[in-house]
DNA sequence: TCAAAAGTGTTTGGGTTACACCCATGA
DNA sequence: TCATGGGTGTAACCCAAACACTTTTGA
């Protein structure tokens, strides 16, 4: 047995992470232009084969982390991707995970790939091809997130720690592909008492201030285990 | 980058597939009695390595075929288990599958491992350890199986082609692990119309027979790409 | 005639939807 | 004063939930 499964052990297992950001309205992904064969100058999701003694979530913060130098991010594991061929350098298999971060363009410096890392609007690359098979990845994560997103408030995650309601509905807009219905939409959202409004206001706009407000994530952790529902 | 990246080429990648069925108002797993080390006579997910040709869905049907005979049966992958050290022999991640097939005790034959592979009720394993960390990936697989039978009908891959309503609910409610009152449960599986009366009867019933009805998967179908949305 | 499961409607309450106008600010 | 987005309430509708008795069959 021993001897029979040595051939077994010649996969290269790498994690390919789709990082969700938002922007002005726009969702946007943290691309990589490659510089190298196959596939050179074309945009690639980041990711890396993962080490002997490390853990599949592990290499997919540790990508996370040495791209934007962020740590302690959500993180979540969508799909496993591999059909022969799909890599020309062997039998790789790929484990996509997608990432949320706030996009803030004075804390995050990407490191190693300074020079080719950009965030991308997710409807420019709807019709234009990525590396490998990058753009299955990004839809299955994409639509992961759609459907995580009606159910888990994880849309927090993408926005700065105080915004207002509008951008709240901007972001969900952008996730689920819909317009909202403002009023509707506020309703609902402040019912679920996880919003608290800061008594702040915008400042140097243009039109009337709105209001900021900010995600309390223990009181939604309370909601949650006595089996409250969140629904958008 | 070449030799470099051969380092990485060590590892092996199974599929574990958890195999649903249904018998008699319970939700049953198919399982193998492990007789080699490690983890000799406890419970194991049926599994295998990937072959170097072979994709990982395939890999999944395959081991469903030699396991049952079975073809043409609903699959789908659930999520990959890497963790550093979950096998002794080495680095070995695996892609957890569920399907979900029609129990029926004289078409199935388990062949290669017909003496230990077994149907084992899902609540009997609640407590009693598996082998590796099968325990984790049944989980996964069972949550992931609830989730989607509250927004597609894919139930009806666990019942015989003519069933009753009774048994359709008893189905439900195994899966969500829940009571379902039975005048609310077929008002709105009728208002779909995707169940049709056969206008038959149980027989040989010791009470009053209950009507055969069908799943008509073509008009379900019709009703998912018109934007229908199930829900239990 | 008894046991056992099949089959059947109505009411109520809560939540979702649709919808339009005034307000505060900077330019 | 104008342009820009912020902010607010109500009515209609639909769907989910709760609930109990009669029917049909075999034993």
């Amino acid at each position: 047995m021993a001897e029979f499964s040595q051939d077994f052990f010649k996969n290269a297992v790498t994690v390919d992470n789709v990082i969700f950001g938002f922007d002005e309205s726009d969702l946007k992904v943290l691309l990589i232009k490659r510089g190298t064969e196959p596939y050179t100058g074309l945009w690639a999701l980041p990711g890396d084969f993962i080490y002997a003694d490390e853990n599949i979530e592990n290499a997919a913060s540790r990508i996370l982390y040495e791209l934007t130098g962020l740590d302690n991010v959500y993180l979540e594991q969508v799909r496993t991707f591999g059909a022969v061929g799909r890599h020309p350098l062997g039998r790789v298999l790929t484990v996509a995970y997608f990432s949320l971060v706030k996009i803030n363009h004075y804390d995050v410096h990407p490191s190693s790939f300074a020079q080719t890392a950009q965030w991308v609007k997710l409807a420019e690359l709807r019709n234009s091809p990525l590396a490998f098979d990058h753009n299955a990845i990004l839809d299955a994560c994409f639509n992961a997130l759609k459907q995580r997103v009606r159910v888990r408030p994880i849309g927090f995650e993408l926005l700065p720690p105080k915004f207002t309601l509008t951008e709240l509905q901007h972001l969900y807009e952008a996730i689920l592909e819909a317009d909202l219905d403002k009023r509707n939409f506020r309703k609902k959202i402040l019912s679920m008492d996880f919003i608290v409004d800061l008594n702040e206001s915008q400042e140097g706009v243009a039109h009337r201030p709105a209001r900021l407000y900010e995600f309390d994530k223990l009181k939604y952790e309370k909601f949650v285990s006595e089996g409250f529902n969140f629904e958008l």
